[in-house]
DNA sequence: CGTCACGTATACCGTTCGGTCTACTATGTG
DNA sequence: CACATAGTAGACCGAACGGTATACGTGACG
């Protein structure tokens, strides 16, 4: 039941990454939010800091992958495309516009955390990997679906950023509006 | 003819923000990068590295700003567009994928420099203000040109952060793809 | 000439950084 | 019991952090 070191180590990596970016995390702060002691982040991550943190991008890549593959098996793209925007203005104003996407933050960081750059192309990747079948299925054509999927993923990390910029969600409204348009009615 | 010592220091800090983030850059790297002393930061910024680098932001902001605003005004909307990701990929290759937008690092880093976020967020509101007219001009729908502006800068301020992941510019060109299709031909 | 603004150079402040170390405590398990 | 495993607690390291202080140089202007 209880959350093992390792969890707690990861758990906190994320959120801290989500809201300060990985150069703005310190060891410090993860030892407080986990309570953990300073000895056993080394213990499960020998490379310290930089493996940790590519390990919370692994986690939460695989998490909001697994949400991803349960809306587009579910449900058709545009309501799928609904809820994930749903998910991140749940995050933010949760937050009060001070997380983020973690993965995007590790992008972002990657100058000094390489290999978590390398975990967050992975990530990205599997996640375009998830929507190219839908949207083809759904009736967009086998060259286009890719740049789709990468738009989308584009435009929605794009909005949160911009929403983090604004404390507001209405970028990601005013995207979503957009993105239903890369979808056409279904037998198009 | 020289660049005076303000110049130099929020030259340095646009540089550094875009390959290191607002908390990985150092006042140190902006020492050394500008070749200026270092009292001679908190005689043109009392605030310290959080006030030079919200000017940062400000300044680089109005260069893409300005940019932005010849390229609408002597080109079409899709003419502009494709100038506009061009601006990036080059960025992108000639930092070797190191260098992403200043402006978007500001945002993410807005936890530990908030002013800077606010000059984020107004930055923008410039940008999508420059957009709006030409867009209801080419024939978009007053209703929809700001939906439409914002899923342009939101779409190409996130395949930047998938090119820094994926260290590649296929990123840009799928995004660059689809956002063609949100701009009618004109008279549409 | 005096002085004052602007700049350099560098020492220094207290704090925090990531990471290592020693010592001790549970919890098993052979 | 013996002993390994996994953890806590906390001192400690050298380096880097943002910011302040002191001393000096230089050029413009009254």
């Amino acid at each position: 039941m209880t959350e093992s070191v390792r969890e707690r180590l990861i758990g906190s990596a994320v959120e801290l990454v989500q809201r300060h970016g990985v150069a703005g995390t310190s060891v410090a702060d993860l030892l407080e939010r986990s309570g953990v002691a300073r000895r056993s982040v080394y213990l499960h991550f020998p490379g310290g800091k930089n493996e940790l943190i590519t390990a919370s991008v692994e986690e939460a890549g695989n998490t909001i992958g697994a949400m991803i593959e349960r809306l587009v098996t579910t449900q058709s793209p545009p309501e799928s495309l609904s809820a994930f925007i749903e998910f991140w203005k749940h995050l933010l104003t949760g937050s009060d516009f001070e997380a983020g996407c973690p993965i995007a933050a590790a992008a972002y960081g990657g100058q000094e955390a390489p290999e978590a750059r390398e975990q967050a192309h992975r990530v990205f990747a599997h996640w375009q990997d998830l929507l190219v079948p839908r949207l083809t299925a759904y009736g967009i054509d086998e060259a286009d679906a890719s740049a789709v999927a990468t738009t989308t993923i584009a435009a929605i990390e794009g909005a949160v950023m911009l929403c983090l910029a604004d404390r507001d969600t209405a970028p990601l409204d005013r995207v979503h509006s957009q993105l239903q348009r890369l979808l056409p009615p279904q037998t198009g």
